[in-house]
RNA sequence: GGAGGGGUGCCCGAGUGGUUAAUGGGGGCGGACUGUAAAUCCGUUGGCGAAGCCUACGAAGGUUCAAAUCCUUCCCCCUCCA
């Protein structure tokens, strides 16, 4: 018997709030519906929190339903206060367009294009750029209630500091809008996106209802009719802290802002306690498996739980790479090709090159005193040898595969090519 | 627009003329312990150098032998009033 799709997904922690589960339920588990998530080109790449909300549109569409993806070309150049304790940085015309292609071009990675129902790519600024202030004021703004506005939880940071604005304000009738207009466009009803969206989604099922009432509810009103809303959790750690911030700032799926080493590491660098939580999310394990893998072998759960999410974020080609470096590094294994690496001009170690120059010539380390800081507290090794001066100088009688392997503290390597 | 308060290092936050590259906490980084984990403990945390120098306390000027600290102007934020 062929198992609920909404219980499997609820099941697997997918699911945070949901407007009208029994609702949300028979559609999810039911023939083909359209639903839509959103997101906003605020920066140049996706972070783990939009993987996690992505994977989410996948699992829908894999159930058979149509899903459209909305880039927020309008509402990101208004910025989302939602959980902001400051005004978001405003960005420019040109910076929206830009990361517009970005996210555009990452989001294809974990969205189906092709097949029987194929994901639809839309941006809000087709629809909202045109509409007049005032038509818009009219239509939309009288809809919206600030005191209910203010009591959201989406304002309340920003109330509490003091300085929300009207532009702010102006987000969730934005937001509001984008689901109305999709439901009428394209028959979209249903919502999907990260908690810290609960209060957008709900605004625009609101809003959704104010626009169509046309009398009393009742069961005969289609579906087509209807606008709910569903969120994921925020991936939290077990310590309540955001996962996917690292010491850089974010955890991104662009290789060339977070490297597939360091997407893998990071994961692997989790608290124990939120490998389970993992799995469960970003693999088909059975939970019961799940939990007992963690329980018996937390290692080896680990490395499969960092192994599958890279997996699903870069490929499997990219993840067995890494997997393969990582086993050099950490392991027994001897083959280099896949260790982290970079080049530099063979003259400057044929003459002989200062540790502490070859540390920030290739960027290993970002400043001289930040290397000699490091090499006085022993945390730097080349070819495997602990530096123990600052004078030492590394010729070519240290490559032997035509490279040298620095290293940073337990964790950080890199093959410098010569 | 009026009155008052404030802008300090990655963040929070002390500091009101020299001893302040600037107390403290958080975070980061390194070390020890481990399992490439967490917790804990220790160290470290602007840059370039041999001494020393340079850059830094919203911005620009000024006073002074000497300013984050005093003065002037400007910008920004907050609170109350409109």
């Amino acid at each position: 018997m062929k198992k609920s799709v909404f219980q499997s997904l609820k099941d697997r922690g997918y699911i945070y709030q949901a407007t009208h589960e029994n609702k949300i339920r028979q559609a999810v588990d039911g023939p083909l519906m359209t639903f839509y998530l959103g997101i906003d080109p605020t920066a140049d790449s996706l972070h783990i929190g939009h993987f996690f909300a992505l994977m989410m549109f996948r699992r829908l569409q894999d159930a058979g339903h149509k899903g459209i993806l909305l880039v927020g070309g309008a509402t990101a150049l208004v910025g989302d206060p939602s959980g902001k304790s400051d005004l978001r940085k405003i960005l420019s015309k040109e910076e929206v367009e830009h990361n517009l292609e970005e996210v555009r071009t990452l989001a294809k990675r974990f969205i189906r294009l092709d097949g029987e129902n194929p994901a639809l790519i839309v941006n809000n600024a087709d629809w909202i750029n045109t509409y007049s202030y005032i038509d818009f004021m009219r239509d939309i703004g009288i809809h919206f209630n600030v005191n209910k506005m203010l009591a959201a939880e989406t304002y309340a940071k920003r109330l509490n500091e003091g300085g929300l604005t009207f532009l702010e304000m102006g987000y969730m009738l934005m937001q509001a809008y984008d689901f109305v207009h999709l439901n009428k466009q394209y028959g979209c009803i249903l919502q999907i996106g990260g908690s810290d969206q609960w209060g957008n989604i709900v605004a625009g099922v609101n809003l959704g209802r104010k626009l169509n009432f046309h009398g009393e509810f009742d069961e005969s009103d289609s579906m087509e009719d209807q606008m709910f809303g569903l969120t994921c959790p925020l991936l939290m750690t077990k310590e309540g802290k955001k996962m996917g911030k690292t010491e850089q700032g974010t955890l991104w799926v662009a290789r060339n802002k977070t490297t597939v080493f360091d997407f893998y590491q990071y994961f692997y660098n989790v608290n124990d306690e939120d490998t389970e939580m993992l799995l469960k999310l970003f693999t088909s394990i059975p939970s019961e498996q799940i939990e007992e893998d963690c329980k018996n072998n937390i290692v080896k759960a680990k490395r499969l739980m960092a192994y599958e999410i890279t997996r699903l974020v870069h490929g499997a080609e990219e993840a067995d790479k890494v997997l393969d470096a990582v086993d050099t590094l950490f392991g027994s294994n001897i083959n280099f090709d896949n260790v982290p690496s970079c080049k530099i001009d063979q003259s400057l170690v044929e003459k002989g090159i200062n540790i502490v120059d070859l540390l920030t010539i290739t960027n290993f380390l970002p400043s001289k005193s930040e290397a000699r800081r490091m090499i006085q507290q022993g945390g730097i090794a080349v070819n495997g040898k602990k530096i123990e001066d600052v004078d030492t100088v590394i010729g070519l009688d240290s490559c032997d595969n035509g490279y040298v392997l620095l290293k940073k503290g337990k964790k950080a390597f890199l093959k410098v090519i010569i």
